[in-house]
DNA sequence: TTGATCTGAATTGCATACACTGATCTGTAG
DNA sequence: CTACAGATCAGTGTATGCAATTCAGATCAA
């Protein structure tokens, strides 16, 4: 998926993919073909041609005449959406606790050591979340099913849009960490059936919490809505 | 992705997609732009804007500048990709266990019971291969979450260019079909742990049937090809 | 004969132009 | 003042033309 493609509309497509990513472009804002062209000093085909991959990939949503926006998750798909992640994740430790190479579970190793302490000394909770981004990663990767990685990473793709939601409950860092530690050992044991189901726990209340985070901060919700809607101007 | 869509793009989409698993177009194949275009009556525009959607569906790969082909399996793949439809489908039949609805059940049911009538009666394999299409789907899409029922149909689309390998192997009908008497009770029953064994250990034994005889049949295979590309010379 | 290299034809990638659809705005009738 | 109809306009969908790249075949040397 991460292909370089040195064609223009290849180009264009990994730019509105930042952006989403950045916040730049938020759930719900429209993308423009003219305005997207203009920005990047090209001409609408290739915006086109990008926007169709972004809608496969479940970034964008469109229909027939009608323009193209960042897909909204509303609550009941985003759970949705965690329950599979959960599943995939889960099968994919599984498989991981069998197939790690030493090398895949020291690196594994590592960063969990690293998000401990960037938990103990108070660090950016920014980095940690990218810790922990890492670690999942790591473990789905870990699994040597080029097809299960690909699957997984295309459902946690369509997340990290609202990771910027993520917020931080008192007490979920350290909770998030036991979980982590759990995984990692049940890992590093070979323990498949303990690895599948602690990953697929806490993946689930991971989507859980951002879920109700989501439910409950409706208002800011549409804050941010709205100013993604200013920024999306300088489109 | 079943949609309605008015658009020719979306109906060329649709066209190639059929010619791919009715075997007119086998993996290995090549997409010519403007070809498609002629056949279709339509420019090279929405054969293009296709095309792309092919690819991201993963029934089509390409490469810059390279002319589209119909995505060839290797046995490596195809076995990562029973793997991962395993777990999917498995994950599905869990959920369904508790969240078909009675009318679903009973649908399941009754073909079941067609799929054993036509294996008792003799009847046509290949009538016998599309009921047995059905009844994953309607185990898969009984679970009720559309993302995981989308994942899990998006996997199984990109096996079904091969599916005219399957080869009818002495017992086999009757194994799977004994397969599917044990996946059938478990979900009737609401055991959903013994549901998704049963199912991924059956995705899984359908797959390296399939591998294997991919594998064995290369020669049968590379027929297969030519004969198709003469095929191709009519689009 | 084999191999590499060059040349032209074919095909893809992008830009531009046109056609059509959907939405807003305006003006008039009730 | 409201409701409805037509017009106007912004924006998407498709067609066509041109530039860049790849592929096939021919030519030539070893």
């Amino acid at each position: 998926m991460t292909d370089k493609d040195p064609t223009t509309a290849g180009t264009v497509r990994l730019a509105i993919e930042r952006d989403i990513f950045n916040g730049d472009l938020a759930p719900g804002d429209a993308l423009e073909e003219t305005r997207l062209a203009a920005r990047f000093g090209v001409s609408r085909t290739p915006v086109r041609e990008a926007i169709t991959q972004l809608v496969q990939a479940g970034l964008v949503t469109k229909r027939a005449h009608k323009r193209a926006v960042v897909s909204e998750l509303d609550p009941g798909t985003l759970l949705e959406l965690f329950e599979a992640l959960s599943e995939l994740e889960g099968a994919a430790a599984f498989l991981s606790a069998s197939r790690m190479t030493p090398q895949e579970k020291s690196e594994l190793l590592s960063i969990h050591a690293a998000a401990e302490e960037n938990l103990q000394q108070g660090g950016d909770p920014n980095a940690y979340a990218d810790l922990g981004f890492a670690f999942h990663q790591l473990i789905v990767r870990g699994c040597h099913n080029s097809v299960l990685i690909d699957t997984t990473e295309w459902l946690a793709l369509r997340v990290l849009p609202y990771r910027r939601f993520q917020v931080v409950a008192p007490g979920r860092l350290q909770r998030n960490q036991a979980d982590h530690d759990g995984i990692i050992s049940a890992i590093v044991d070979g323990d498949a059936a303990t690895a599948r189901d602690l990953i697929q726990r806490h993946t689930l209340e991971q989507g859980d919490a951002l879920m109700r985070f989501i439910a409950l901060n409706k208002t800011s919700h549409a804050d941010f809505h709205s100013t993604a809607s200013l920024k999306g101007n300088v489109l």
